[in-house]
DNA sequence: AACGACCTGACAATTCGCTGACATGGATCA
DNA sequence: TGATCCATGTCAGCGAATTGTCAGGTCGTT
């Protein structure tokens, strides 16, 4: 999943992304506010991570534009200020969950879970297709219950499926989730990935929509 | 709105009764685990809040018991015991926020049409003309619940005119709309891409308005 | 009847996605 | 250091699906 981590100090930018990135996440940074609302704005991620104390552009007035344009992406807010009533205020600017500093890396992991679980509608870190289940908290991917091994890059696959099951993902958007992004597409080693993870995992699992992209059908239980 | 507050202290339940009262939602009290467990497995309620510290029933076992039933409104949950572990307990148990006590009535509002505005908006994306029926999300075509291939072209073809059924759309509209821009044709291409969309639907559901487009009827049938 | 709009079947060129084999490069360990 | 494994990218080729073209046919309108 390609998460957008917006936080102007580089130290504490640095630790947080590759805490992030350890848990599987790509991640894009922003430094300052502008950077910020037109990342935010013209790229689609799968949660924003907002501090609120920025150079440049207040973070809820960023947030405030993101939603007033439509931009429902689930929003993490990381603040100093901890009074109830900033809270409040960043609640109904549109944030999805709000964390006060210091926190634990820990809880920020479980707080990005939540919102990314209940944006995605579904109510338990453990997503399942078929006979396939994934438990995003461990990072575990098993097929009837047997543990299946799968190398970062498969994972990232799968989860991006899995979390947008019964719906088609073009090849771009997994592009850009899966792998960093700005690859240059002359490259098959999306299908190559593709190929891998069936010879693994089965081969119904993953569905092609030829000239539109891949699908993993929801379970009709 | 219908809530279910779950609180075991009378004083505590009647406080936020009321203050929920103004703001305009219907609440409904449970005082103990059992009592609660019930009311959130077989009523819908647009949201809980639910209390950890309760007798009978450990608060969290609730929550996945409900989560496990397939009970997916939206819970806030209150607790007094505000350590970051037990925080992220109870987010991984399928809690939706988490408030610890004691909290400002305001900071409960906010979190709470937080968490309701996040659990609405999921809309259905299948439309549908007579014996078709198009989900859009899985970019699938159905006649009468049998899934029917269609090619990418062809899908594009059946979505816009899906879309816009119930009028004519000219050749030149699902021309732009289907192929990209641009196009001189002296070709018949978009004729014999309407044929053979009408072999694999059935003949009925495109009919042809000569000199003008085509049509794809409101309800047929 | 004549004309033009539209339809149909057949065919060929092209595109698309899959696969197996190989190359690279980093990590690990003796 | 060198051997080895694993993850991943690249490439070439295959086979099938897709789609444009064309050559008639059909139908409706005047």
């Amino acid at each position: 999943m390609r998460l957008l981590l917006v936080e102007d100090d580089r130290r504490i930018a640095s630790d947080i992304a590759s805490a992030l990135a350890a848990a599987g996440y790509v991640v894009e940074t922003a430094r300052d506010g502008e950077a910020a609302w037109f990342l935010g704005d013209t790229e689609d991620y799968g949660a924003v991570i907002l501090d609120l104390g920025l150079p440049g552009m207040d973070g809820l007035a960023i947030l405030k534009r993101w939603r007033g344009n439509g931009r429902h992406m689930p929003v993490l807010i990381l603040t100093a200020r901890a009074s109830w009533a900033e809270r409040v205020d960043g609640i109904d600017a549109g944030a999805d969950d709000y964390l006060p500093k210091p926190f634990r890396m820990e809880e920020l992991l479980a707080r990005l879970r939540s919102i990314v679980r209940r944006s995605a509608g579904h109510s338990s870190s453990v997503v399942s297709a078929g006979d396939i289940a994934l438990d995003e908290r461990q990072m575990k991917v098993s097929v009837r219950g047997v543990p299946i091994a799968l190398s970062p890059l498969e994972y990232r696959l799968v989860a991006h499926l899995l979390r947008h099951r019964g719906r088609v993902v073009s090849q771009h958007e997994l592009d850009e989730n899966v792998y960093g992004h700005g690859e240059d597409h002359d490259s098959n080693a999306l299908e190559v990935l593709i190929g891998r993870v069936r010879k693994k995992l089965g081969p119904d699992l993953i569905e092609t929509r030829r000239g539109f992209g891949y699908l993993v059908p929801e379970t009709p239980a």
